[in-house]
DNA sequence: ACCGTCATGTAATCGGTTACATGATTCT
DNA sequence: AGAATCATGTAACCGATTACATGACGGT
């Protein structure tokens, strides 16, 4: 059982599986598409790597059909939702950053009212899609997820503020 | 002249040279520290990697003191400066994610009212060392790099109520 | 039958992170 | 003189991105 370095990708993957109980790469694909992706987003093929990576470490275990498509079928080991809860349960090291691609180019020199107008159209775009995610599973959505989707949504306001007075100006 | 892909790190790289001219990579360590870090943070020794990745590329030149030292200065190139005049004046292909890493574990259960707390301090201390900034520099700061700054300022504010309310309930 | 999209992966490359290393200054 | 911090890099590993590939299935 090799060590392995446990990253947010590892900890998305373990906690879709402690949601899902078991699930292929494909499934995680969807599930994500669907829940986290929204504002933590993995290509498919990390989902296809990582569950292997995780198998190695102990911390997921593969079941594996030998009919048709050989699926290979994850589901969380005793240490791997220890692991997720170890870290759920502590407080974050570190903030995140912004690491927005439009303040980027905003610092080094784009034209603001330029930029505002196209910032605003997509986040005013975004801002509905959450809410209309919000509207229609909100109700029977667990409250991590919901309150995730409710932090979405503040922080998506506060841009379409920013760049409405930008786009003034 | 190798193709080389301009990732958001390169665009910091020019956009840095761009405003100080010719630099060392400890010179932009420090810049980044100064400046653009604060909501999009690289690594020191991305700034010895990414300059000469892009001397390759022929968006930077580079010019070696023959004593002492021997320091790599580097400034921006013709090709150098008309990629970020072009990157600065499109409009980003795409939204940045939120990818923080408290929302992340508030997805997968950790305790919102705990997370909250220890969340706000961190937000709370942020936001302060933000202000003192813009109070400090904020009159003899180039457009770009104080619009962005209230955008951070804006962002945290919105996590400071965030927080606030999970922290209560 | 055929075509498109779904489903399911693998491979190669490369940027990024982490760790290591060491000469130069500055402070005590 | 010694310790601590500044300054300046290099090396190794590895996670992440991009591209490639192909069998299954559902609809026309």
């Amino acid at each position: 059982m090799a060590e392995v370095q446990l990253t947010p990708t590892s900890y998305v993957v373990l906690g879709l599986l402690s949601l899902a109980g078991e699930a292929t790469s494909y499934d995680l694909k969807r599930l994500v598409a669907q829940s986290v992706g929204y504002f933590w987003a993995l290509p498919h093929s990390q989902l296809y790597a990582e569950p292997a990576r995780l198998a190695k470490g102990g911390y997921v275990s593969e079941r594996r059909e030998t009919s048709g498509r050989r699926r290979r079928y994850y589901s969380l080991t005793d240490r791997g939702r220890s692991a997720l809860e170890d870290w759920a349960g502590s407080l974050p090291d570190e903030l995140g950053e912004l690491r927005d691609p439009g303040i980027l180019k905003l610092f080094f020199g784009a034209d603001p009212a330029t930029l505002a107008r196209g910032q605003l159209e997509l986040h005013e775009r975004r801002l509905s899609e959450y809410e209309a995610m919000l509207a229609s599973m909100g109700s029977h959505l667990p409250d991590g997820p919901r309150l995730a989707l409710e932090a979405g949504i503040g922080h998506e306001h506060e841009y379409i503020r920013y760049w409405k007075e930008l786009a003034a100006g």
